[in-house]
Parts: structure tokens; C-alpha cells; sequence
DNA sequence: TCGAAAACATGAAGCGATTTAATTAGTGCT
DNA sequence: AGCACTAATTAAATCGCTTCATGTTTTCGA
């Protein structure tokens, strides 16, 4: 292991002082160009990595920002996440980014990690068991965060969403005005603050059709395809079941679909499914979902911007965004299989 | 902004020397019970937070890791990283993520960024134009590295993938054993080493089929969905179109199997698709997609087993793992449509 | 030719932690 | 009581870098 090149090293080699490397490498006041060359020369040869650590014990003003997913598997949250990227890297951050994979505990080590590295702001896909107290902590430290998707019940920070409520509500009268009276719903946890806006626009569209909600034809599960599978099958094999269900999102749509082909039947045929995000799997699942659009990545975008807003300290105080929510009608709810809008 | 805790100012209040301190929170040599439960207390009331680029100053060994993805919105990098992720974590190190869109020049400003923070290693999946050199050099400074899934023609660093040659192998004697003469090639671009193996592969089964490959079926094309989309639609623009395609990787086969079904024709009817790398969007896929299993998650936990044994300095040299690629055959090469391995 | 203002360069202090050697207090033994 | 030892605690040096006050030159108008 080869001893740690400083900037002591770099100023011996180039014959100056280290305070006049140091001013190259941030570049604040002058210096000769020939001083500078010689500078960047010396750093060249010798190796010279800088140490952000060091630098930002004196000047504790680091451009690292943390993100952090709660699942990285849903293609929805990767979108969202590059949409995140594209944003604070354009603005000369450098996003750093952690899966926590829906555990708190894993959300805390990482929230921490990032604290103690110096990220300047957070941008957190809460996982489902959040609590507002904790998040709130966070930001009364004095820490820049934005949630992103998940609404936290309780958290009074930033928050970048979609109309859950109005885009299920228009999903849920798309499948009325297909005829269906018997709809169930499939996926989330009740605790989730996204799973009872869903559910509300869902019940304001029956009730405003006159449609009885049936308790028992709503499924909790974990926002996966496996999970997701798991919920339909024990919905089919109720007795009386439903002729279409609204899913949490799209993952849990297409276990669904996948657990009602194993049962015999048709998606789209026998029963409508809808879901909700508009991944790209989604318009290649089969027979191609009929589902919410949200887009992802615009929305990544938007949280980057707020998180930008809070860090700058231009944001006065927590601002919220909720994204504009589009049904997207394809072929699993019935729709002719030559499909309206494919790519 | 509050002014930052620090120890001195936990040693203040627990009544006790900052050397004290230190102790309690790094867990080295001795402090009685009551002393550390002072200062655990003090840190708590004082809402401190560990200041992690001050210990690595004296103290440079950390416990960070870098991910660099070349296209996390490939599903097939995203499982990827959760595996190396799973192992990472478990062993106490925290895997930082950042996202490359295979630009060569983010992958480099992430890497110094790594770098700069004092990762003890890294895992890289590089950009589709990354040479052996600037790896090279950066191992010939004592960086651990590993490199995931694309092999990188003269870097002489450790390195996890799939049998690249072998699968493909395999698939395209599926596609001769289905009657094919006439198959394509889609995807990836030629400067790729991946490519080239999977190509070795494809043209060796051919070969001992003794039929041609006409190079005008071979169509070159970023790793992406919409670019094996613009692909297919070339090829199927040409005359004496193929029968058969063999795609560089799933998400191409699907942008394939989209612009085969654009063009009025049905995949896996009219035209035999295969893909590579078995991600979930394949099975789920319509129709199925017969594509090369490589067991995204296992690779990945491989390659965080790699990295750490080489920051441990167990490894003595890079070392090498090659994981089997297994063909599953779903529907798209005109399997029945009953499907015989959807799940 | 002189003095003021620019333009460069540097020495020393300090950021928040770790670490080593030194100090203090406590214990058991003769 | 005196001594040897151990356990608990601490002072001081140090890690790599930034910053500010303080030189040291250069430049240039009058």
C-alpha cells in the first residue's frame, strides 16, 4: 500500500507552499498560470488524490447529497431515481445512493452513514413502516430533505408525490364505466399513507357510483410481483370473487395477472386488472397493463429541484409537489387486443 | 444551522477528557461501564452525529464501498446491485451507489469521487467504452476492484460474469434445433468485450451447423430498449429478413419483440426471439421470452464476496468467476403458448 | 524615481477525530 | 505501611486540508 500522496508532497514537488496547492485545487484566489501548471503537473505524477474528508473538516461544505430507495427492484423507483440523478449531478452534486430494500433498520444505518459522510441533503423513498417523528428529527437538525413518493403521515418536510387519490379514482370509474360492480383492490399495507390516498379516490369512485366497497375483497400485501401473487391467489379462491381489482402498483398487478393465468383464467378477459406508476414493464407485460402514469422520472426530476431549493436555502420552509396522474388504458381491463398505446 | 456537535463538546458535558470520548465511540481499550454511559447519554441529549471524514483523517480505513452501475434502469443491474448490496452489507461495510448511464465520463468523476471519500474498494460495472488502461490504473494504485458482468479487454483485475460464449452457444443451437438458417444478431456495440464472447458463442454453433452467418444480420446497438427497438426495425426493413433473432440482452429482445409486432408480425410465431440475462421483465414478457439465465442476484453476491476479500488481502492476485449461463426456454422462439416456465 | 496598489505566495492556526504515552487511582500482598 | 501492578483516564501530537493575515514582488501612474 503505497503511503497517501498529500498536498505536502504535491508543494514539496512542485516547490511551493501548501497553501498554494491548495488554492489550485479549490481555486479560490490567484495564482500564476506557470505556478498552477506546475501544480496540476506535480499532482499528475505523484497521484495525487484528494481528500474530501480533510477538506471538508475545515470548509464543511461538501457536494454530496444521499439518496435513498427503498426498493431498487421496482423498475419505478430505479426511474425515479435516475430522474433524481440527472438533476443534482447537472447542478454539480454528486448523489450517492442506497437501497433499503423496505427495511427501517436499514434505512436508519444509512440515513446515518450519509449524516456522518457529510451529505449536505437527502432525498428519502421512506420505507413503508416510516414514522413521521423520525423523519421529523431529521429535518429539525437542520438536515435538507425531501420525501419522494411516499407521503409519511405526520412528517412536516418537503415531499414530491403524484394525485394518488385522483388517479385512482380515475381508474376506479375507468372499470365502472366497464361495467364492473365487483371490484376488489390488491396490495400495500394499510399503514401506508400512499395505500389510504389510493384507497380513497378508489371508494370515492364507488361511492360516487353507488357501488358498495366489500372489505373482504381487499388485500394487504407488500408492494412485490411475489407478494402481489400471493394476495390474488387468496382473493381467487374466495368464493363470488371479484371481475377486476385495482392493484397498489404496477408490480403487484403483474403478480396478480400471473397468479389469474395459474388460476385458469384470462387477465383482461375474465378479470380487468389496473395499476398504478406506468413502468416500462408495465406496457410490456401481457396482455399489456392498463394503469396510472405518474412519470417517474419527471418526478425524480422535480424532488432533485426541491432538494436543490432547500439546500441553497431558497425554499423558506417544507414545499410540496403532487404530480399530475394520468389513466393509461391498454388491454388488461378488457380494451381490444391490438392495443391503443403500445410503446 | 446549528453548529456542529463534537466530542469535546460530549466530553463537556459528560464530564470527562475527549480522549474519553473517543474511546467510548470507537469501542478501543478500556472505560467503565458508567463512564460510557454518561457519554452515550450525552451524545444522545446533544443530537451528535459522528463525524466520519475526521476519523478517516487519522485513522484511514473506512467502511465504504462504491457500486458504479452502467444502467441501473436494465432490472438486470438493479438485481445485480441488490446482491452485491446483500453481501456487502451483512459484512459491515456500506455500499454507496451511483449510476454511470454508461457515460465514461460520469464513471470516472463517480470513481474519484469514491476515491475522494476513501472507499476501501470498489465494484464496477463499466460503460460500454471503458478501456483497460484507466482500470489498470486505478487497481496500480491499490484500489481493490472488482468488475462485474463486462469483462474489459486488457484490465487485469478481478472480475465476475456470466459464460457468455457458453450460453449464447446454447441459444443459438436452440434456434438451429427449431429449424432456423436464417438468424440475426441484435444489440451491443461491437467495441464491447461482451459482445464479442457472446458472438463467439453464437457464431461457434453455426459453425458446427455449417450455416453462414451473414454479417448484414448483425446489427450493432446501445443496450437499451428503445435502441434494440430501432435495431429490429432495420433488420426487418431489409430483404430475406431473418426467421431468428438472437438479442444482445433481455430489454433489447423486448424492444426487438416490440418493433417485430409494429411491423405486423408476431414474435414467436413469425420471427424466433432469444434473449440474455433472464431478467423478470422476460418472464413476464409477451410472449415469454426463451432467453440465457445468469442469476443476476448470485453474481452479484459473488462479486461483493470478490471485492471483499481482496480489500482483506486475502486475495492474492484478481481473480476470476465465471458463472454458468443456463438457456430457459419460454415462448418467444414458438414454444407452445401454455408456457412451460412462466413463473 | 517614488509610493500606492495589484498580484502572488506563504506561515500558522484550526477543523474533529484517533492514538500513544503518561498520569492517577485502586487493589492485593507482604 | 510500602510496593508492584492493573485499570481508568487524559494531555498532546497528528491526520490532510483551508483560510486569513502577513509578507514579498511587480506594476504603473504621476
Amino acid at each position: 500500500m503505497a503511503p497517501r500522496v498529500t498536498i505536502i508532497d504535491i508543494a514539496r514537488a512542485a516547490g511551493v507552499s501548501k497553501s498554494t496547492v491548495s488554492i489550485v485545487l479549490t481555486g479560490s484566489g490567484r495564482v500564476s498560470p506557470e505556478t498552477a501548471d506546475a501544480v496540476r503537473a506535480a499532482m499528475r505524477d505523484l497521484g495525487y488524490v484528494y481528500n474530501r474528508g480533510a477538506a471538508n473538516l475545515r470548509n464543511p461544505k461538501s457536494h454530496v447529497v444521499g439518496m435513498v430507495i427503498n426498493d431498487l427492484s421496482n423498475p419505478f423507483f430505479a426511474e425515479l431515481a435516475i430522474g433524481i440523478e440527472r438533476v443534482l449531478r447537472t447542478s454539480g452534486y454528486i448523489p450517492f445512493m442506497a437501497n433499503t430494500a423496505e427495511s427501517l433498520l436499514r434505512q436508519s444505518e444509512v440515513v446515518r452513514s450519509m449524516r456522518e459522510h457529510g451529505a449536505s441533503g437527502i432525498i428519502l423513498c421512506p420505507t413503508a413502516d416510516s414514522t413521521g417523528r423520525e423523519i421529523n428529527e431529521l429535518a429539525e437538525l437542520g438536515m435538507p430533505i425531501v420525501l419522494a413518493i411516499r407521503r409519511v403521515a405526520g412528517a412536516r418536510v418537503s415531499l414530491v408525490a403524484s394525485d394518488n387519490r385522483a388517479g385512482s379514482a380515475a381508474a376506479a370509474r375507468h372499470l365502472l364505466a366497464l361495467g364492473h360492480r365487483r371490484i376488489g383492490y390488491v396490495g400495500g399495507m394499510a399503514r401506508m399513507a400512499v395505500r389510504q390516498d389510493r384507497i380513497a379516490g378508489f371508494s370515492e369512485a364507488l361511492a360516487a357510483a353507488s357501488v358498495a366497497i366489500d372489505p373482504t375483497r381487499m388485500i394487504e400485501c407488500a408492494p412485490t410481483k411475489d407478494a402481489g401473487f400471493v394476495a390474488m391467489s387468496a382473493l381467487l379462491a374466495q368464493p363470488n370473487r371479484p371481475t377486476a381489482v385495482m392493484c397498489f402498483n404496477d408490480v403487484v398487478a403483474i403478480g396478480a395477472m400471473l397468479a389469474i393465468t395459474r388460476h385458469g383464467l384470462t387477465p383482461g378477459v375474465d378479470i380487468a386488472v389496473v395499476g398504478f406508476d406506468d413502468t416500462s414493464e408495465a406496457r410490456h407485460a401481457s396482455p399489456a397493463l392498463t394503469t396510472v402514469s405518474v412519470g417517474a422520472g419527471d418526478l425524480g426530476e422535480r424532488a432533485g429541484q426541491m432538494l436543490l431549493r432547500q439546500i441553497s436555502g431558497a425554499a423558506t420552509g417544507p414545499e410540496t409537489h403532487i404530480g399530475e396522474a394520468r389513466l393509461v388504458v391498454r388491454e388488461s381491463c378488457g380494451a381490444p387486443a391490438q392495443s391503443r398505446d403500445v410503446a
